[in-house]
DNA sequence: CATACCCATTGACAAACGTCAATGCGTTGT
DNA sequence: ACAACGCATTGACGTTTGTCAATGGGTATG
């Protein structure tokens, strides 16, 4: 059996402004990892990354994603802006991994993702 | 003392993609909610709706967020087309709470958010 | 040096996004 | 009936996004 909120009783005119848990400058924050989550590519990439034991380069995303070599740069230069993501470079190799100091949001909301 | 994880070693032409732990077709899905929460409005008003007792109406966020009717409306309706939230009517007012039945992953992510 | 390889950046373009003004529709109160 | 209110939709706009082709820089191999 669903409990139902009951809806609130209203007089015309009247509004009841809910209280802002999260703040506007905390929510720009937040709402940035978001975005750079919100694509399919990415998320998967972030994923990857999440689970892999080694850092991963580039080369191997692009074997794996039916996309261009530049797209896929593309893709982890926006995880790279938004901190999720770490670059260490080998020879001629780029290596991503988490980036160890994740803030906590982040961390949580990918582990959030089954 | 920060344990960095040892790079591969490699040779040229040789790539190794990562194994994907989320499928393409769920990630679509994953990332669908993201883009619905990733705008600090919206995200300000999903929080709001998980935190709140009782449903909230537009005009309620309409006073709160220095934005137009519409544009707020706008953002609910993405919201709700998400499957993130739910309207009931009430005489000239809209009520929305957060979807009852809302994916688990969905969940998680709201939850995730402090 | 010359070649092959890996990667990032730039430029370009269509698609999607965020915003508002204007409009329309249903409901409430006079 | 009429006016006021709450909300959704439409149309329009500048901005951002996702994608690729082309280019350039760096590194290894012959």
């Amino acid at each position: 059996m669903l409990k139902i909120a009951t809806l609130p009783e209203r007089e015309r005119g009247v509004c009841c402004p809910p209280t802002l848990t999260l703040r506007p400058e905390r929510a720009a924050g937040v709402s940035d990892v978001l975005k750079a989550l919100a694509d399919p590519t990415r998320l998967q990439m972030a994923i990857a990354l999440r689970d892999a034991k080694e850092p991963v380069c580039i080369c191997d995303f692009v074997g794996t994603f039916d996309l261009s070599q530049p797209t896929v740069s593309h893709h982890m230069a926006k995880l790279r802006d938004a901190g999720l993501v770490e670059v260490t470079k080998r020879g001629i190799w780029s290596f991503y991994r988490l980036a160890p100091d994740l803030p906590v949001a982040a961390r949580r909301i990918l582990n959030a993702i089954g």
